[in-house]
DNA sequence: GTGCCCCGTTCTCCCATCCAGAACATTTTA
DNA sequence: TAAAATGTTCTGGATGGGAGAACGGGGCAC
């Protein structure tokens, strides 16, 4: 991202930011170390932060407050797409007793909108506003599967093909591959590529123009995922939560 | 707050956050009204936060990314008192088919950590991360009511008493009469003050030393709640979930 | 108790940098 | 086709950010 005249001293504020949120709360002078900004001046960035409501202070101990999940809550129940989904991706999790997700994508990333729990669901590194990228999940791929080609190669010429593990898509052609494979029949799934174990099955979710707005997904371990199951029961599962959502957004 | 050496390019950002979220996705020119500042200013503030994914551009329009959910949402998942109370939320809306949530204070306002809905919940304008009075709700009177008292006195100086109906509270003596009745009982209610017809039951969470952590509750319309349930079963059951919580939390 | 060290906070002045205003490029409207 | 919007770029001058020094206070060693 090539921008011509940036305001240099929101960056300082905004890198603070990301080192207040790796390191947790900490004191001024620790938090100037890996910052390249003098301790001063990391002091009126936090004090304006503070006063903005977007920093607490406890002691000597500074960190960042929940003006974020304000700001960041507010607009996602302003989104259509996730008002609507809300409910069908809990009744999914409460069918099924397993862990159900729903993934937007932006700027070329897969964001977690939520996920909800069902009663043996398993407790993954997932939270709502969590990123990953999307040819690391079947969420991703049912959603790479329906954006247009030219898209999918601008956003794996951005942000890479990672392998996150020996199982998982780590080329070009293995992508474009899996998601014809994807389209054809309708949903996409994660066979441990992710995770050694954990099974997910995925539909993308389209509005009337055929654009895609999303992904819905079940998370489950392998042991309670027969083989017909990944390709029976959960799937339509799955498809008809998203249908649901489908029906319900184009009225 | 009294802050010395304000930054004040980085109120100007926060400004135009706040602006953005108000008036939703639009253009450069009209975000420049009320914003004292110039065309190119607002134009290399945004660009600068689109850079850093808080800002995202479709077409000629600037919105809000999700940036802000994923801050905020880590945050929240890094607080040991979400994390265990989470799960008893959800119980306590599924056993009683109503809406329960969860409240922390910061700053003098309670802030909804997250709401769960039962299947027969009222879809009230709660959200994860939205911020309210504490002296409005029944959950914000759970957590003053075990605040030291010079805490209250601060937070009522500061964020005042305002009515929201002319049932709700108004005055400092009206406030130090409910807690009192609150700590007494051990739970806090709310009948129909923030909303007519509304009725809500809430209990604080305190850990080992009784200190306040936040508080949890149940909210359902009055024609389900009646006067005995008022002070039988619901705050049973929303004693139970405190309690539970506060045992997890302690070990 | 004393001295030392380290912390957060405040101050000041110089230089980086923010941004008004004008100019330019596009798109929409009349 | 002209006029009036819009977003974007450019530039120099005034503004204000922040390095570094100084201050005040809390905690630790001895």
């Amino acid at each position: 991202m090539d921008v011509k005249h940036p305001v240099r001293t929101t960056e300082k504020t905004l890198a603070l930011i990301e080192e207040l949120r790796n390191r947790g709360p900490c004191g001024v002078t620790e938090l100037t170390q890996g910052l390249d900004m003098g301790k001063s001046a990391v002091h009126n960035h936090l004090t304006t932060l503070q006063k903005h409501g977007y920093v607490l202070k406890t002691g000597d101990e500074y960190q960042l407050g929940l003006k974020f999940l304000e700001v960041g809550g507010s607009m996602r129940k302003s989104m259509e797409f996730y008002q609507i989904a809300e409910p069908e991706v809990k009744s999914l999790a409460n069918e099924t007793g397993e862990l159900a997700n729903l993934l937007v994508e932006e700027q070329g990333m897969g964001v977690y909108l939520m996920r909800s729990k069902g009663e043996e669901a398993v407790d993954l590194d997932t939270y709502a506003g969590r990123r990953t990228n999307l040819h690391t999940t079947a969420l991703g791929k049912a959603i790479l599967a329906h954006l247009p080609d030219e898209r999918v190669e601008e956003i794996i010429e951005h942000r890479g093909l990672e392998r996150k593990t020996p199982r998982s898509i780590g080329s070009r052609e293995e992508l474009f591959e899996g998601l014809d494979v994807v389209r054809d029949r309708g949903y996409a799934i994660d066979d441990g590529e992710r995770l050694e174990g954990l099974r997910c099955i995925a539909a993308p979710v389209k509005d009337s123009t055929d654009k895609v707005l999303g992904a819905i997904s079940v998370s489950a371990p392998a042991s309670r995922v027969s083989d017909e199951d990944l390709h029976g029961e959960f799937p339509e599962r799955v498809l008809s939560a998203a249908n649901v959502i489908e029906l319900n957004i184009n009225y």
